[in-house]
DNA sequence: TATTGTTATACTCTATAACTATA
DNA sequence: TATAGTTATAGAGTATAACAATA
């Protein structure tokens, strides 16, 4: 597998940059240098998320737990998707029941579980939430088609596990 | 600027999956699709961020100021690259102090600014938080030289902003 | 008047522990 | 006994509003 990148390394100096100052990040990223720029984007993605959840009356955790339920989903099953104790889950579930946009279904076979199940109403809000990503989507926009395809492989190579 | 990836676009299809079914992913990837894959990395990022921030006593929002203070930052700056209110950052400094993590200095210029500066012990605390994100240290070891450049260039202009 | 930091308040998120009902 | 979900509790993060000190 192998990437060839034939662009620039680095930002366009600016008119006023001394011309012969070698660019210390025209070497090969550290970790730390990549751990920053991961951290941005993380940042910068989180940060959209959760200015467009709050646009359709979501918390940033609200919006994860919808986007996540594109199938039923065990209580438990959330809990370990969102990396949190189990025990949040229940009030989590509560509030977005009392909104409409989730519901809780029995599992017959295992009277134990409940299955959350999005509401026509919580996948309605997912798509809202998704369309009102403006920063990231203008984001996507300004690569080119190779560019989003590199970066789609590369992102999908980073946390396979989840 | 231009990215070329010779490698394989999905996954290698397991054993067992039918050989002439089109991988639905084989085409250039939606927003949809590149969105998915960041909100993965994004997850995995803080969920790695969480756990070794946790095993310095820390909370992921405590890692992420004491990773901001490479340099001080007036109170208002913080609130601004946390992207929340300025009166959090009030209790956000008073417990990251009481830890002795950062201390408050007065801006002779402008009595009214704070600066914030991480102490000795607050920068060695980032230099373990970095170290122990062992997950995405591996993550970066999958990827070859040209992966981790071209990572770094196009995260790079994900979100320029901030 | 405007800005910086603070306080008070309320809600949400989170972990821990103990509980219930089911398996 | 073990597991799924719940409740109670406490600490941390967050937004809103009002305030004091300073510019």
């Amino acid at each position: 597998m192998t990437f060839t990148y034939t662009g620039a390394m680095s930002r366009t100096p600016a008119p006023h940059a001394a011309p012969e100052t070698p660019d210390p990040k025209g070497s090969d990223p550290t970790h730390v240098d990549l751990l920053e720029r991961l951290a941005r984007a993380a940042a910068g993605y989180y940060r959209d998320l959760t200015a467009s959840a709050a646009e359709q009356g979501l918390t940033m955790t609200q919006a994860k737990v919808l986007i996540l339920l594109r199938q039923p989903l065990p209580m438990r099953a959330l809990a370990g998707l969102l990396a949190c104790d189990a025990s949040n889950i229940t009030g989590l579930v509560d509030r977005l029941e009392a909104q409409g946009l989730v519901s809780r279904h029995l599992n017959p076979a295992d009277r134990r579980v409940k299955n959350v199940v999005a509401t026509e109403k919580g996948m309605e809000a997912v798509r809202l939430v998704r369309a009102g990503m403006r920063s990231t989507s203008a984001a996507f926009d300004r690569l080119d088609d190779e560019g989003r395809r590199s970066l789609y492989e590369l992102l999908g190579q980073l946390h396979p596990e989840a």
